[in-house]
DNA sequence: CGACGATGTATCGGACCGATACATCGTCAC
DNA sequence: GTGACGATGTATCGGTCCGATACATCGTCG
């Protein structure tokens, strides 16, 4: 999971581990903490060693003086071509793995770098295990309420709750999806004139770029 | 976690390993899928090695002939006055590690068995980590939109919109605690203790239901 | 009687976390 | 000016937990 976040990331710029994690932390924050640098640094040196990311030399400023204590600082990664062929082969492989909680949110959040089918492959998939998670709970709820008590019961409830709203963000998502529009996009029309914002690659069709 | 979820689990009846990963299932569905074997029985003879769990010899029933290949089927676990203890002892430590995700979902699930002001103090812990949650979400969404694509962002409204919602629920459930009652009380009957249930009755130590 | 699904115990490699350590840099109070 | 402090920045270690896999028993149904 982080390795795919990790090469989506680094598509977009080249980084040290610190920004890194802090784009991570702010492109994943809806749906987990923080990641470990315990987790970051290492990954880091396997994906390297993968030959999927490389140190970039720090470009440096003219006017810096070349320290002659050697400038152990910061280590600038940047994504190599076959990193972005590992990328796009992980998303191509999405498969059931890639609809529990934190699977699928990573994805999610990477839709704009793949292509509709798959984007539409991976939402219904998480519909379908979402929606086997809520008739677990109902199940839960109706047959077994009397061996469970009060407090269990609102955890079952709220988490039920939670299951229903999810399907019926996901049907949204779905049926935008089908209809070739982009995500949020509410119904009440484009009202003329605001300009596609997509600064990222547009959501059309992704295709693989050639450097 | 497992730990404490299986300790009191066995407090409410002794359980070989497929029986409590399914209570567990039950009892947890809302906040985590199935937990994996390859935790289970390491964990199992972890507290056992501590002397918080016991294997108790299955009741044998009269009818039944001795068999001679030994019957290594299920080993029936039931839990030690240590692991009681133990299990006390988890729940007054209860501290900021409490309120992810999942540690929130268990320490509730066991409630029942939780005194008054520690329900308040995790539910108050919980409260204010969703808070922040929420905070650095309308950060990201407001400060920082341009640089995020629609999917993005999409994926950051919907994660604002389940912390608001967390926050609410909390809001009930710590004014609810506060005021003695119930979780969601309508009024409900006392909660299923089971018959050969002969540990501590169900709602702990602390008075829930005033009448 | 044999295939099959539920029950049941068990191990192994790997992903990830939380605590910890340590070093540099800018800033602001004293 | 200096020193405390928080931010930036890299790194390791022990431990928890997952997913895949293996294997054995039991009841049931064609």
């Amino acid at each position: 999971m982080l390795e795919f976040a990790i090469l989506g990331l680094l598509q977009e710029a080249p980084m040290h581990g610190y920004e890194l994690r802090k784009e991570l932390t702010a492109k994943l924050g809806a749906i987990r903490a923080a990641i470990s640098y315990g987790t970051l640094y290492p990954t880091l040196r396997r994906l390297q060693a993968a030959g999927w990311i490389t140190e970039a030399n720090e470009t440096p400023t003219a006017s810096d003086v070349p320290a002659l204590t050697s400038r152990r600082g910061r280590v600038v990664y940047e994504i190599t071509a076959e990193g972005k062929e590992r990328f796009a082969q992980l998303i191509a492989q999405a498969g059931p793995e890639t609809y529990d909680d934190t699977g699928f949110g990573v994805h999610f959040a990477f839709f704009a770098r793949t292509d509709q089918a798959t984007r539409l492959r991976i939402l219904e998939g998480r519909r379908r295990k979402i929606e086997e998670r809520r008739e677990g709970l109902r199940d839960v709820l109706g047959r077994a309420a009397e061996r469970l008590d009060a407090y269990t019961m609102e955890l079952q409830r709220h988490g039920l709750e939670a299951c229903e709203r999810e399907v019926r963000w996901l049907e949204e998502l779905i049926a935008n999806e089908r209809s070739g529009r982009a995500p949020t996009a509410p119904t009440t029309g484009a009202t003329g004139g605001r300009p596609e914002d997509n600064s990222p690659p547009p959501p059309g069709e992704s295709r693989k770029e050639r450097p």
